[in-house]
DNA sequence: GTAGTGATTTTCT
DNA sequence: GAAAATCACTACA
């Protein structure tokens, strides 16, 4: 069996937080939910960078619900958010630096018939992860998954030596604040891509 | 096909 | 008490 996959290391996501966002992109999320293993390939995600980033949860100093984001990288970071969705991010840089890249759109991979009964309104593949809140959903993810390390065996991210996708990139969707920033990037050829 | 709006609860001010 | 890193439904073209 030739070398098809490396699980990323935790000296991937210890990096400026905006070059982790970009070499994400065409990535694989391997989550061994209690259902069954669950893969998306991801192509679209958007960096929040600290404190000076008015947009980050990070940007009002370290709280209960973001510290996970202040701890040393490489660790899932799930908030809940509009009363019904969860977001799963990627802890990056050193400790005490709190960024993180939010994960918001992946092609469906393996698992999609538990994709499909954790979202039982969902018609098509291409819809079951492009957003966030439907990524999470159809995941299965909730505040559980939280501060997960991404180097053990429940979820990682794995590199299986694909091209690299083209990459697009453009301003941050959903803040009202920080919409300046360039930091939302995403696989210009994919069709999982959210809209606007 | 697009545009507008309600759902629902945690979190911090 | 207000806002929030969203989604899906409804109305209309």
């Amino acid at each position: 069996m030739p070398r098809r996959a490396k699980k990323l290391p935790r000296s991937f996501y210890d990096r400026p937080t905006g070059e982790v966002a970009r070499d994400i992109l065409g990535k694989y999320i391997v989550y061994k939910s209690p259902e069954g293993r669950l893969v998306g390939r991801i192509v679209e995600v958007e960096a929040y960078i600290g404190q000076d980033d008015p947009a980050c949860h990070a940007a009002r100093g370290e709280t209960g619900r973001n510290a996970v984001m202040f701890g040393p990288p490489g660790f899932s970071y799930i908030y809940f958010i509009y009363g019904m969705y969860f977001c799963l991010n990627f802890v990056t840089e050193k400790k005490g630096f709190g960024a993180a890249v939010l994960l918001r759109a992946c092609e469906p991979s393996e698992g999609l018939d538990i994709m499909y009964k954790n979202s039982p309104r969902i018609k098509s593949d291409v819809k079951l992860l492009n957003g966030p809140g439907k990524f999470c959903r159809s995941f299965g993810m909730t505040r559980d998954q939280n501060a997960l390390d991404l180097t053990g065996s429940v979820l990682y991210l794995e590199d299986r030596f694909e091209k690299a996708p083209r990459i697009g990139r453009s301003h941050r969707i959903g803040i009202r604040v920080g919409r300046d920033k360039l930091w939302r990037f995403f696989d210009t050829d994919s069709k999982a891509v959210t809209k606007s």
